[in-house]
DNA sequence: CGGGATCCTTTCTGATACTG
DNA sequence: CAGTATCAGAAAGGATCCCG
């Protein structure tokens, strides 16, 4: 029996983005794709903080997503690089205009943080 | 030769919005402030799925972010308001362009969904 | 109505070890 | 090098009760 998925339904469009880029990790590893293919360990070098396991599971996310793709070599050593799609660089813009807001936030929330 | 076009700040400038306007909650409660300030048991019903325990405790993040203020009447029953700073209110582009890129992608992943 | 405190469940994360 | 599996601790979230 054909059994067909329901898509989920959203309210707001914004569900969408906030699922596929939300959460702690995305926005940097999509920011730090910007500029062309990388390899998972440049990745975890770029994105301070994060571990191994949860990079790579991460990046199947973004791929599942058609985010990036994803190349293996087959080389010995293996080599993997992975690079954003056309949807994916057109999350830059939003990327870029957080960092942006970011950048002009920064000193405020410094300010704080000391009173 | 590969140019670095991206100072050591950007990093820490991401991480900042990330900080502020990050996690599940926070662009759909943003955004629904965008016109004017709400009460407590409207966003509830605005942002789909949330508690009222979270909600609670995603205001008094942002709050004490500087991205909202809150306004308490002293009626009987009691009622509060919040509204979007200006610091806030500049996080609206952003989550606007969330959005917008929300509903240009949303096509393709219902597709791959029923796929 | 708004929100804090408590309890309990679910989800997330990091460390480690292992495969190709 | 890249990626998966496992396990234990941390963090997030929901339900409920209570108070101003």
């Amino acid at each position: 029996m054909y059994i067909r998925k329901i898509p989920r339904l959203y309210n707001c469009s914004l569900e969408v983005t906030v699922e596929v880029m939300g959460g702690k990790w995305k926005p940097f590893i999509i920011c730090y794709l910007q500029n062309g293919p990388k390899r998972p360990t440049e990745l975890q070098k770029m994105v301070s903080g994060i571990s191994k396991r949860v990079l790579a599971q991460q990046m199947k996310e973004l791929e599942d997503h058609a985010i990036i793709t994803k190349t293996v070599y087959a080389e010995v050593p293996l080599r993997t690089e992975y690079q954003l799609t056309a949807f994916g660089q057109e999350l830059l813009p939003v990327v870029l205009m957080m960092e942006k807001w970011g950048r002009m936030y920064q000193p405020h929330l410094e300010k704080m943080r000391i009173a």
